[in-house]
DNA sequence: ACCCGGCTCCATCTATTGATGGAGGCGCTC
DNA sequence: GAGCGCCTCCATCAATAGATGGAGCCGGGT
């Protein structure tokens, strides 16, 4: 195995790295990039164009996030093998990529032989988890699920908003929401709605992209 | 002017998109990157040794930050000219690197066209600040700037800190405690400590590295 | 059928938070 | 030295937030 080229499809939105990326990656013996995308859905259509070997792909893209991606591609190609390549180390989307498939998580502060190393390791069909994210994936284990209306509420929380606020949004009564307010502070580990909202955004659980705009 | 070859001194933490800014910019006519650094304290290591004309820099650095590596390097070459490169848009960075004497200022997804026109445009004098980034400094202006205890304040609630805590914590007394947060609240443009929280974060006002470790 | 977990609601009580107005000290500037 | 902004403290009041315990409904699984 590995005689034959690896063929790479890299979906990473902002062009200088993208563009960093494959010209490190063209100059390998073995790897060859055969397409590029700025964002998921592009990602999507160059993948059933190419059908690459391996996906490097970054979770934070416009139009559709990675973790979306790599759903759907992996419905249509089980066998498709994901390295997930980013900056972020939310503890949730790293979860969540995983669960999607993919088969290996690097954080961009990688040196370039260990990217290599892991693109030929995944293509012979290994999994590569790094210690540090390993280390985050045991931690979340220990954390209870948040339900469906919990996680509703937490959003609103972080997006500032009151009881009374959350109550009128949710079409439930202020009581309501603070008995998923209670529950969801005992799952946290913290105490109040301050500290509930700090760590949603640490730990990827609402994304900060999330508070930019006011809404629709 | 511009005959000569501009010299790059290229700061980013992330090993790939480092070499891939260098494969990038070294491929490219009148452009030589002189050297790289991968923190902050080399940079400035790198600047004295190479006298580069231009310090492509991210903000987010190890062992230093950007702001401070350009203040420093400023105060002994106050000639030396800086592109700020990254791809975190808090509002308080950009004012900040704008105020050490950056010269421009990108984001990581900016075409290469665009980086290197800026290299070749700051090179000759001139500085950049790309349209969306103009939109927030304005925003920004409008902003009152919180007083340093307000600041202490701040801090302590995004770390989720009670009224109560924060007094111990800063030596004071909660109704002072209280006071700041008041006049925090109003300079913010919020209504409660949870959105001041959020508020803090999404600006870049507090870190949200700072959240990752309890503290000492 | 029974049980369990999630979602809903309620009432009650306490603690925390935030608003307001007033007040003295301190250091800087005009 | 008068004025100004910051920091400190105080008291008081109203509004929110959080804890607790109890209750009914529904859907899935044993």
């Amino acid at each position: 195995m590995g005689e034959e080229t690896i063929r790479v499809l890299v979906v990473e939105d902002h062009h200088v790295v993208r563009q960093g990326l494959v010209a490190l990656l063209n100059v390998v013996d073995g790897i060859e990039v055969v397409g590029e995308a700025a964002d998921g859905v592009e990602a999507i259509t160059q993948f059933r164009k190419h059908q690459p070997n391996i996906t490097l792909i970054d979770l934070r893209l416009p139009r559709m996030s990675g973790v979306d991606v790599i759903q759907r591609i992996r419905m249509e190609s089980p066998g498709a093998r994901f390295i997930v390549l980013t900056t972020y180390d939310g503890d949730e989307d790293i979860y969540r990529a995983l669960q999607a498939g993919a088969r290996a998580y690097l954080l961009k502060g990688m040196t370039t032989d260990e990217l290599i190393a892991t693109i030929r390791a995944v293509h012979a069909g290994k999994s590569h988890i790094p210690p540090a994210i390993a280390q985050k994936l045991a931690e979340r284990m220990g954390t209870e699920e948040l339900t469906p209306r919990e996680f509703d509420v937490l959003e609103q929380i972080v997006h500032g908003k009151s009881n009374k606020e959350i109550a009128t949004e949710l079409e439930i009564s202020e009581a309501t929401v603070k008995t998923h307010i209670n529950s969801l502070l005992g799952k946290l580990g913290v105490t109040d709605r301050t500290q509930a909202a700090t760590a949603a955004i640490q730990r990827g659980i609402v994304p900060l992209e999330s508070l930019r705009k006011p809404k629709p």
